[in-house]
DNA sequence: GTCTATAGTAAGATAGAC
DNA sequence: GTCTATCTTACTATAGAC
């Protein structure tokens, strides 16, 4: 089933390389078929199909289906804390100074997009997804608590180690309940829960050192 | 390579089925290489091999890398919790009767379980598991949850599940944060750190409904 | 530089003899 | 119950068209 060439750049309106158009539908066909199938059941010729791509196509632009859950996750991830950073900078701008505050304007944002786009939320929650991306997810929890909650200086010491895993693992956690909530009453409801709790974990700080 | 029947139950004192040495020879040779390579990297061929087993005895006992995996750490996880219990009863016979001191007692012998047996518990904390595993952990921890913490009346609106759910999750990553640790007495602090952050969320209870 | 078609390879799963 | 031989699937690599 070739494609025509006849439907080309017409309009000079769009010289959007053709790279970036065989990008987004596999991108998008990978949305669709890991969230309908999980990571191990999904197969790369039912992905490419629906993205009348290739294989070797996927293989050229990604590197593999591994490398393209990745990547799916990825540009998730990125919406998930460019809306985090928005909302702290917003309450920062109506005059919120105090850290507890803005971390949890953060969150709240950060889990309302778990809202929104459930069915993302809910795959790479599932734990059904390529060797060493639990790794990824780790690293980047990491990374985003030491951003955003930075009058803790996190250092590699276990104590604080475990205290950041804790937190991104709430959050985590807390993600996939709301993204498995019914309607969106229980979601907010499951959010407010999240941020009470989150609120518990940080109310006295770090545990005191030996 | 064959094994020869000579070497029978000789004297009556052992009449261990062959199958529940087939079963321990297979589990020991898995625990060998998943730890070693992973669930995704380890290979059938190579866990038979150890076992001085074969592929199709595997699949007969087991039924498959997957159920094989799963088995082991069923196995794992009995012990974690039979040394919790015990801990549990422990403190009772002393007098105890604080539910979040008996809850403590308990998820104390968890954690030191999980120093003993790092392996394992780096393992199955480090999601490089088969399909559908991620369910079965959240599974059992809830139900873990509902046991120890027989004052919360557990249900299934979303509210209770967030807070089991939370409880699991910070268990399960100082869990891990505790088998990563480099000697006992860095364990110790970090097991003691897990404590701490249990005692605050629990401290008032679950949150108010609306 | 971008993509298609196709062959190669590795490993999990299965069937049937013993 | 045990084991070998075989099958199937899906990732990987490559040659070459456009």
């Amino acid at each position: 089933m070739p494609r025509l060439p006849k439907d080309g750049p017409a309009s000079g309106a769009w010289q959007w390389s053709r790279t970036a158009q065989t990008q987004r539908a596999l991108l998008d066909a990978a949305r669709q078929v890991f969230t309908e199938r999980g990571f191990a059941e999904a197969s790369i010729a039912d992905i490419v199909q629906r993205a009348g791509s290739s294989v070797g196509s996927l293989y050229h632009h990604f590197g593999g289906k591994s490398e393209l859950f990745i990547a799916l996750w990825q540009e998730h991830q990125l919406a998930h804390e460019e809306a985090a950073s928005q909302a702290v900078a917003d309450a920062r701008k109506q005059g919120v100074t105090d850290p507890g505050q803005l971390f949890e304007a953060g969150a709240r944002a950060f889990l309302q997009g778990s809202w929104q786009r459930r069915d993302l939320a809910l795959l790479f929650a599932s734990g059904d997804a390529p060797p060493g991306f639990e790794v990824l997810r780790r690293q980047r929890g990491r990374e985003w608590i030491g951003q955003n909650d930075s009058l803790l200086h996190l250092t590699d010491v276990p104590e604080d180690r475990v205290y950041a895993a804790i937190l991104t693992s709430l959050i985590g956690e807390g993600s996939y309940e709301v993204a498995g909530a019914r309607n969106r009453r229980q979601a907010e409801s499951v959010i407010d829960a999240v941020i009470e709790y989150a609120r518990r974990l940080m109310a006295a700080g770090v545990p005191p050192r030996a």
